[in-house]
Formats: structure tokens, C-alpha cells, sequence
DNA sequence: CTTCACTAATTGTCTATACAAATGTACAAT
DNA sequence: ATTGTACATTTGTATAGACAATTAGTGAAG
């Protein structure tokens, strides 16, 4: 039998119990009809009022609806989990460099499903990233698009960490943490960087500079691209060309190493710049200091960020597809999708200015 | 009495709602002890299950807790009202010319308050600015800080009353509309505009054009300050040297108006740009066709974008503070400031560059 | 001083019963 | 084809009364 009239559990508790079981488990599946009130009597032996007490909490519950003539019937289940239809975006600086357009990318489709975007800046400092994970997570956000922080990889995970711990899904974009299996939305990188090494050699440049900042796995890979092109070309690797830092963008620094670049006695023809905004400095700097780009030295960027006024070489990347991208991936796995975590990587085109001088 | 026999209305729910009021009128106040059930059956004649029932439904509600052998209490008002710290910020678009620091200075702001922000982009269109609202009030933000959009006063109008039904605050930033009595903070477009025309005017430049949006309140302002600038210093005010149009930044429309400036015969020696990105269009457009800044023409520009490349002489508005007041703003009001409608007005203050030629 | 059992007050659960209200169905009237 | 009406079924509300469970307070026992 259903219920112990033995039992000190409350008898309309019993029923509820029970009742909530068979839903559970779809014996009685949404939509269905469940026995009357007076069948239900008759079953279990209880009064009326008891059984009217026990389903009355269901119905409270919203697990089930009453129709007057009708009967009680198993509501569907109206997906309640998180009925705010939140995602946050963590990036850097929304004011910096791409951060715009990725962040567009992801609103846009985050439009199109019905969702708002929580935009947070971490400044690429792990005490950001973590303030702003917490407000997420007390925000109950449906998923996260998280360009990782230019900071160690363990404090990358402790974010991932808290988020995981949460069952809220992540998506990384643009940059990646090593040995994390987990889903990701970038671009070729080092494709990228082989793609525009090539293009300088081609050019008939050989002394190439190159500038990265070692915390920024996107800025790694460019390396790696860097270094295949001049292997499959032959032309030898040379350590004091790589102008190499372990921190974030700052423009202060990056004046310094163009002023080092210009004013070298390492015959350097070009300057493959860690990305667009590197590349302004290039320009600025060669400006103020009167030298002509690119008759005196070639500068290449990566991002094709909208400057209009100059006319860098560069390689575009798919900027606002990797937002639109990475929020498709969080639409899919909030809807429940529970494949192995994907790696997509975005197509980058090389985008020819003025900026390269053929040698 | 309380309890009315002869009504339709079932007499637990008439006992129920005369407890509600006397809750909320104060006459029973939290931590106080309401009657026994048997109390409220002598008062009223019911059965003590009916009383039963009804207080049982406020402490389903949260609003009573009973304690056996104590009594039913009245509890301490939980202030439930919106658990996640949201605020809404809709602005045309995050990747165009001060948006990304606008977002910044509210971000900043809320974090600060521990509240998140949600962005969203109305690309000046009324559709896009409505489909926005209504998922900010879906999502219960407490608050919405909101730039205009290009669009007509009423349909604006339209997109507040949602807000306001909604009981969330709004504050308008940067561009205000007329005859809205709202909570507003921007620069002195005004008194920015005169200045910068009398700067022009110190220079001898006496055949200033000026190019502007009338959907625009600030660009609108600004022309009253230009034209009143005009005017102090006894200079003819020339209808052929205003180049407006009604509808949003369009860099094609302004490559035509820049052409047309360029290539006019009106005598033109100064442009006052509605702002930065305009006068960057001026100067590709210059550039392209070969003439000279300053010294063929002066152009200024409005906003002080960062622009590194060009040395615009401009006039520097307190972007960043804006986000920031507005959100200060908008946390007062959640804290339930209820006093009148503020209007903050930021000081902007000219940055002289060499756009501008001595005459 | 601590522990324990008892008391009284109050809410919690339950039975049995009754009438009210809503509404799909069927059938009649128009 | 539409409208009206009566009916049957089912949930909604209500009553009276009972016993169970919980627990602050009291006073007795250790």
C-alpha cells in the first residue's frame, strides 16, 4: 500500500511524497490525468480532505493544475531552472582592442535566443575575474563566455572551478589554457602567424621582429606560427629578434620596445606586432621620431581593428564571429547538450595594405 | 465584521486578505504575535480549519511563521525584492566611439555597488531598444540607465513607460529628451560648443561650418552654442554652413558632407565636426584627396576619442564620469531616493591639438 | 546546579460530511 | 447553425470535532 497509517510522516505528506515519485519517474507523464479525488480515496483509505490537502501542495508546487469537472492534471515541466535568461562575458577591457566587436558578437546572438549579456571587465587581473565570477554565479547566470586572464594558468582554473562547481557551462574565447579539456572558440593562430611570416619573406624580409607577451596563449601561438614559417623557409631563428614580456598590453612598455626596435643595430627589416594596438604604437613612435613606415621598416598587425587612418597590413580576425560563436556554443549547452567539449577554431584572413615595403 | 457570510468570496480568503492589510497597515508588526487560531475562531465565527487555512496561506507566502506552542508571528520583512544585483545599459552601440568608455565608467560604478550590468545595443533603433527593455524587465533589473536613441521624443517615450511601469529607475545619459522630467546626467554641450567656437573665432576663422544630427539633443545643443558664439562676437550666422541631417552616424553620409565641404566654394576655413569620428572621416576624406589639416582647413572634433594617429583638437567630455554618475544615480534611486528628478550636468574643457590653423 | 518528567497551550493532521461553483456533454429550442 | 438549458462530474470551500506533536515553563528528583 501507499501509506502507513503506522507512520509519524504526516499521511497527506505520504501521498505528496508518492505522488511527486510517479511524476518523477513519469508514471504519471505531463499532461496526464491522475486519479480523482474520491478514487484516490478509495484507494489509500484516507478521507477526501487529506487527499485534497496532498495534491493541493502539488498543485502549489506547480507540479500539477486542477480543472474544475476535469480533474488534476501533471503540468509540463516549464524548464523553471533559471528563468532569467542571463549570460556573462568576461573580458579584459570593453574599451581595449577587439573587446567591442567580440562583445557585440555575443550579444547579438544572445539577442536572437532570447538572452541578455552580463558584460564584466577583468582588467586581466585574477582578483577581477573572480569578484565579477561571484556576482555571476549570485546572479545565477545561465553560461559564461570567459576570455581568460593574462595570468597563471592555475588562477585561469580557479574561476573555470567555480563556475564548474556551479553547473554553469564555460566557453573560453580567443585565448586558451593548456591541459583544460573544455569547450573553446578561436582563431588559427598559429596558421595566422604562419600565414603572415610567409607574406614577409616573400617580401624578401629575413631579420623579422616579433613581439609577444608570454601570458597570452593567442600571442604564443603566433610565436609558434613565426618560427615554422622561417623553418620551412630556411631563413635561421635568431633569439634577440623575439621582444618577448610576461604581462598585459601596456602601451608604455610596447614605446620602449619600438623605440629598442627603431633605433637596433640588428638590421631588422619588419616588425610582426603582437597585434593591432602594438601596431599603432609602431606608428606613432616611428611618426614622432621621423622614421617612414614602411620605406624605412615594414610593421604587421593582427586583429584588422578599424583605424582608419592607417593603412596597416594585417591579419583580420573573425572577431565578431567568435563572439556569435562562442554564445552558440553556451546556447547549446544550456539547452542541455552534453557532447565532449568542442574546440572550434575560426578561419583568418591576411588583409594587404600598405604597411610592407617589398625588399 | 470581518468576515462577511452572505459574499461569494470564500470567507478564508476574506479573513486571509483582512490580515495582509492589517500586516501591511502595521497594526500587526513583524515580530509580533497575531492571535490564536481558536482566538480568530471565536472572533469570527469560523471553523478553526477555515482560520486554518487562511493563515496557513500567509505562511506559504512568507509573511507569517507559526511556532507550536507560541503562537503565529508576523515576520521581519525579508526585503526580497530583486535578489540579483542587475542594472540594464542600453546604448546604440558598444563598438562606436565613446560607448566602450561610457560601459566602462558604469561597470566600474556598479561593481563598486556589487551589482552586475547588463549591456545591450539599440543601434539608435526604436525595435531593438524595445525587444531590449522588455528582457530588462524580464530579467528584473533594478534599475536602467539609458542613452536616447536617434529616434522620435515619443517613441523614446514609449521605451520609459515600460520602465516606469515597471517601477525600475531610469537615468538618461548624454542625450536627454525634451520634456521629460527623468533623472538625467550629460556634459554642457552648450556652454562645450560656444567655447569651441570662440576658440575658432580667437583664430581669426570667421566662415565655420558645422555638420550635426537634429535627432540628436547634444548635437542639437551644440548648435545653439555655436550659434551663440556667433553672435556675441557680431559674426553673420550663415544658413549655407550648417550641414545637418536627421538620422544616425553614417560614415558614408559624412565621406558626401566632408566632400562637399572640401570642394564648396562658401569660404570655409573651419569645421566644427558633430564629433570625433566625424572629424575622422575629415580627415580620411582630406587625405584622400589631398588637402591639408590645418593648414588648408581646420577641422575640430568633439568627444577626445583616443585616436593616437591624428592630433585632433577636440573637446574632452567626461565619457567615463558619466557612466559613473549615472550609475551613482541609478543606486540611489534603488536605495529608494525618492527626491526629485536630478539633472547632473559634467564639465567638459578643451583639448587643443594642431587641427586648427591661425588665421 | 543539573536533569527529568509533567503540564498546558498551540499548531498539525485527519475524518466525515455537505453544499457551492465550474464546466464538458448532450440534447432541445430557435 | 447557433443558442439555451439541464445534467453529471469534479474541484472548491466550509464545518465540527478529535487526536497528535511540539515545546516553554514548572516543579520535583538527583
Amino acid at each position: 500500500m501507499i501509506i502507513d497509517k503506522n507512520s509519524p510522516i504526516p499521511q497527506y505528506f505520504q501521498l505528496q511524497t508518492w505522488l511527486l515519485e510517479q511524476i518523477e519517474q513519469g508514471v504519471f507523464k505531463p499532461g496526464d490525468r491522475i486519479p480523482t479525488e474520491a478514487e484516490f480515496s478509495k484507494i489509500t483509505g484516507l478521507a477526501r480532505a487529506t487527499i485534497h490537502q496532498a495534491i493541493q501542495n502539488l498543485v502549489n508546487m506547480g507540479l500539477l493544475v486542477r480543472k474544475r469537472r476535469l480533474g488534476t492534471f501533471v503540468l509540463e515541466k516549464v524548464a523553471a531552472p533559471s528563468n532569467h535568461k542571463i549570460v556573462g562575458l568576461l573580458i579584459p577591457d570593453i574599451r581595449r582592442g577587439y573587446a567591442p566587436v567580440l562583445a557585440r558578437g555575443v550579444q547579438d546572438e544572445a539577442a536572437k535566443n532570447n538572452h541578455s549579456v552580463i558584460l564584466c571587465d577583468t582588467d586581466d587581473l585574477f582578483v577581477r575575474a573572480d569578484f565579477h565570477a561571484d556576482r555571476m554565479i549570485e546572479n545565477s547566470v545561465s553560461g559564461v563566455i570567459f576570455v581568460p586572464t593574462a595570468v597563471s594558468n592555475m588562477q585561469n582554473k580557479k574561476i573555470l572551478d567555480k563556475f564548474k562547481q556551479n553547473d554553469i557551462p564555460i566557453v573560453l574565447v580567443d585565448r586558451t589554457l593548456t591541459y583544460e579539456n573544455i569547450d573553446q572558440v578561436t582563431a588559427d593562430n598559429i596558421k595566422g602567424a604562419y600565414e603572415m611570416t610567409e607574406y614577409l619573406i616573400k617580401r624578401g624580409h629575413r631579420r623579422i621582429a616579433i613581439t609577444l607577451s608570454t601570458l597570452i596563449s593567442t600571442e604564443r601561438d603566433r610565436l609558434e606560427g613565426y618560427k615554422k614559417a622561417l623553418d620551412v623557409y630556411d631563413i635561421p631563428f635568431d633569439e634577440k629578434l623575439i621582444f618577448a614580456h610576461s604581462g598585459p598590453f601596456s602601451e608604455g612598455r610596447y614605446i620602449k620596445i619600438a623605440e629598442r626596435i627603431y633605433k637596433s643595430d640588428l638590421d631588422i627589416t619588419a616588425v610582426f606586432t603582437g597585434h593591432d594596438r602594438i601596431a599603432l604604437v609602431f606608428f606613432a613612435v616611428a611618426k614622432k621620431i621621423g622614421i617612414s613606415i614602411p620605406d624605412d621598416i615594414s610593421i604587421i598587425g593582427y586583429d584588422d581593428l578599424d583605424f582608419t587612418m592607417i593603412s596597416l597590413t594585417t591579419m583580420h580576425q573573425p572577431i565578431y564571429e567568435m563572439g556569435q560563436e562562442s554564445m552558440k556554443l553556451i546556447m547549446s549547452r544550456i539547452k542541455g547538450d552534453l557532447s565532449e567539449p568542442q574546440r572550434i577554431i575560426l578561419e583568418s584572413y591576411l588583409v594587404e595594405r600598405v604597411s610592407v615595403k617589398q625588399i
